[in-house]
DNA sequence: CTATAGGGATAGGGTTTT
DNA sequence: TAAAACCCTATCCCTATA
């Protein structure tokens, strides 16, 4: 199988934070251009990244509703158990092992086909 | 109390497959606006096209051989599911994608196939 | 032509119901 | 326990605009 979806490392997300750090958010392509940086995104396209500081930003937010409480209608039967809902912690990150693929080749073939005339 | 979980018909069904067929797999939105099926499927969204045709695939495909080993149920807290980053060698699938068979005059942006491969 | 912002769609995991 | 239907949302795509 191809790549269905490239999962952001956490290292990926440090990159991408510290290069909207020192070059300030929307200066993707800059930040990709950083070689301080470019690096650890080379897979990654300035749209890559403004999607995934958007997203970053949305959940920080509290706004990603991401412990929602779900809801229990109760039916008929009643299964009740002791579900506590305690609070999610999402960024508990054990070892995570990084690198996983090696791109053979340099050349960068993203940045998509825009062929799109106006 | 949601959704009393709305069973799809035959004739759904089959408007999907026919769908797909015309259209090609992950264009459920295409799918969806085309009249030839809008009205038979109007009741559906993407996402349930999407979530129909996954099932499926996992029904007619080599079923009950690839099990997860659920572990027994753990009422106290979730731990992080072990995300694996290795390559998983042993799940050799079948693709589920069906070609769209080339749309005559159409403007259909890509092939229908992701060669994403980053 | 290149880049960014924003809306929208898809993929895949998770949850609920049967 | 499994399967089907449905939910959640990170990721990716498309278009307008500068």
């Amino acid at each position: 199988m191809g790549a269905p979806k490239q999962k952001w490392t956490a290292e990926e997300e440090s990159a991408l934070k510290a290069g909207v750090a020192k070059h300030g958010a929307g200066k993707w392509s800059t930040i990709l251009r950083d070689p301080e940086f470019s690096t650890i995104l080379k897979l990654r396209s300035n749209v890559d990244l403004k999607d995934k500081w958007r997203n970053i930003n949305v959940a920080s937010s509290g706004l990603g509703s991401r412990q929602r409480v779900r809801l229990a209608p109760r039916r008929n039967q009643l299964v009740s158990q002791p579900k506590d809902n305690s609070v999610d912690l999402t960024a508990v990150d054990s070892d995570m092992d990084i690198e996983p693929l090696a791109v053979s080749g340099g050349t960068l073939q993203n940045a998509g086909f825009k062929t799109k005339f106006q």
